[in-house]
DNA sequence: AAGCGCAGCAACCGCCACGCC
DNA sequence: CGGCGTGGCGGTTGCTGCGCT
């Protein structure tokens, strides 16, 4: 059936009609002239679109147009449903832990606003994305970064971390995660994501390496109609800005405790693009990347685009990543440290959440890498590894002490001194701990893992001086992500989770580490 | 009061993945 | 295997309301 606009005239209402021709599939030339009207729905439109998916179910939109008088596309009905009258959407504004986690996700997902709707139960891919473009607009005419804040100076940490805190506090609450954006620091990061995530160039917040304060103008103000229009509290520029907000405990950190969505058999959820990611949920936070030691060689043949330089004399190693099995076609190749050249276009910039508790940020300072590359994101990560690997680093790095209760967690070098309570695991040593874990990998969900696929790098440093290695023990390491730019740094990841001396299975020889008895998970 | 800019929102469009034949 | 229909996704556009000048 091939249909082809005639025309587009105004009709009585809102909208136009679209004067089509639709050609039977026999081809005899027979066309019937059917007038699907555009624009805004009408709520008896609404009303019979929604009495014919109670009456009939999703899918097979085009039927809709056939079978009742409703002259709206199969498409329109579709986006019509999806966002406006299926059950259980929000039609509230978003609230403030909603749009940090839209930074959060934006910053690993990129423009995927799809695999965000799914993960904020009761939005909508297009409401997201609409936030999301007038955070753009509205950061771009004010000079603010996308995901880090004008103050955030080097002074601010740029420890990406992960706080994975389950706080389920009944049996209908799911829990998940304490998010804490407000300790970042990828400037550059932040602007070649910008360049990114959006066709909207930046050239102010290019040109300005100091990231000066930009005043908001009253007229830049939010309106009142804004959902970040509250200042100072509700504004993302000011959430994201981790210098005021030191002071201020409220901003410094966040719990976010999820309603777990009740299932609605009628719209499951999809991810045809996405099917590497069919069961991404942060309820399932956190976790954990499973060991593999290879994988097939056709299944990484093609991630030959980016291969890391290895400097001779450094800690890092190939040996010391380990890949997630789950993706082959994302990985970190373990043998050969290939980066996927599947990377989505946006973001290295890590907005990276952290954990709840208390924690403190330090600054560490290194030198000047000579590595360069322009290859924007995959040049931050190549940049940030080749850091790593030398020891060196032009970024001011931080590392943080993590107050929980009564006990102190500082830095990333001491795992094996944290006490144990449970894990993530990999591997040094080259000994599969794969079988070991077997049953705890089960539990794992391929997302979260790609959460934790990390550049383990530093995780030999038992060493707590300040000689060189423990130097580079201390960086932060790059969070080197595979292809949705999923990468975390697993020190800190590693450090919020404390673990125990019973995993150390002695230098050299790696270390398994488990998170387990988080309660949710699994 | 009018014009303007902005924010928010709704909807459309093109592309493309997928399933079926 | 290729064509076709369907539906999902992301990009984009247009409309509306509000506040400011």
């Amino acid at each position: 059936m091939n249909i082809t606009t005639i025309k587009d005239a105004s009709n009585d209402e809102n909208g136009l009609v679209s004067m089509i021709s639709v050609s039977g599939g026999g081809g005899h030339g027979m066309a019937e002239e059917v007038a699907l009207k555009k624009g805004p729905w009408t709520t008896a439109e609404d009303a019979i679109l929604v009495d014919y998916v109670t009456n009939h179910g999703e899918g097979n939109w085009n039927a809709v147009q056939r079978n009742t008088w409703l002259a709206r596309c199969g498409k329109s009905c579709r986006l019509r449903w999806a966002n406006h009258l299926r059950p259980n959407l929000k039609k509230c504004s978003f609230s403030h832990d909603e749009e940090k986690l839209i930074v959060l996700f934006h910053s690993k997902f990129g423009n995927k606003w799809a695999r965000m709707a799914a993960l904020l139960p009761g939005r909508t891919d297009n409401e997201i994305k609409n936030y999301w473009n007038t955070r753009v607009k509205r950061h771009h005419r004010q000079g603010l970064p996308l995901y880090l804040d004008v103050h955030d100076q080097p002074t601010t940490p740029t420890t990406p971390s992960l706080c994975v805190t389950p706080t389920g506090s009944n049996t209908n609450t799911n829990t998940i995660t304490n998010f804490d954006f407000l300790h970042q620091n990828h400037h550059h990061d932040q602007h070649h994501d910008m360049f990114k995530s959006s066709p909207v160039l930046y050239p102010a917040v290019l040109e300005s390496e100091h990231h000066h304060h930009s005043p908001i103008s009253p007229r830049a103000q939010p309106s009142h109609r804004s959902p970040l229009s509250s200042p100072p509290s509700y504004s993302p520029h000011y959430f994201m800005d981790p210098t005021p907000s030191n002071s201020n405990p409220q901003l410094s950190s966040l719990s976010f405790t999820f309603q777990k969505p009740t299932p609605v058999p009628s719209t499951p959820l999809r991810f045809k693009r996405y099917r590497s990611y069919p069961n991404f949920s942060l309820y399932h936070l956190p976790s954990i990347t499973p060991y593999s030691t290879s994988a097939p060689p056709d299944q990484i043949a093609d991630l030959d685009a980016f291969k890391f330089p290895q400097p001779n004399n450094s800690s890092f190693s190939p040996q010391y990543f380990q890949t997630p099995v789950l993706d082959y076609e994302r990985m970190v190749s373990p043998s050969n440290f290939v980066f996927s050249s599947k990377l989505e276009h946006p973001s290295n910039q890590f907005s990276q959440p952290q954990l709840q508790p208390e924690v403190k940020h330090h600054d560490r300072e290194f030198n000047d890498p000579t590595f360069q590359t322009s290859s924007g994101l995959l040049g931050d990560l190549l940049f940030d590894a080749q850091a790593l690997a030398s020891g060196q680093n032009s970024k001011k790095r931080n590392y943080f002490s993590l107050n929980q209760g009564n006990d102190v967690f500082d830095g990333y070098q001491n795992f094996e001194d944290c006490p144990l309570t449970s894990t993530y695991w990999f591997s040094t040593s080259g000994v599969n701990p794969k079988d070991e874990a077997s049953d705890l990998s089960k539990c794992m969900n391929e997302d979260m893992s790609k959460f934790l696929t990390v550049m383990p790098s530093t995780m030999q440093g038992t060493d707590r001086n300040n000689n060189s290695e423990a130097e580079v023990s201390n960086v932060q390491s790059s969070s080197v992500t595979t292809d949705d730019n999923f990468g975390l740094d697993m020190k800190p990841i590693a450090s919020l989770f404390p673990l125990s001396n019973a995993t150390n299975h002695g230098e050299n020889q790696g270390y398994y580490y488990y998170w387990d008895n988080l309660p949710g998970l699994c």
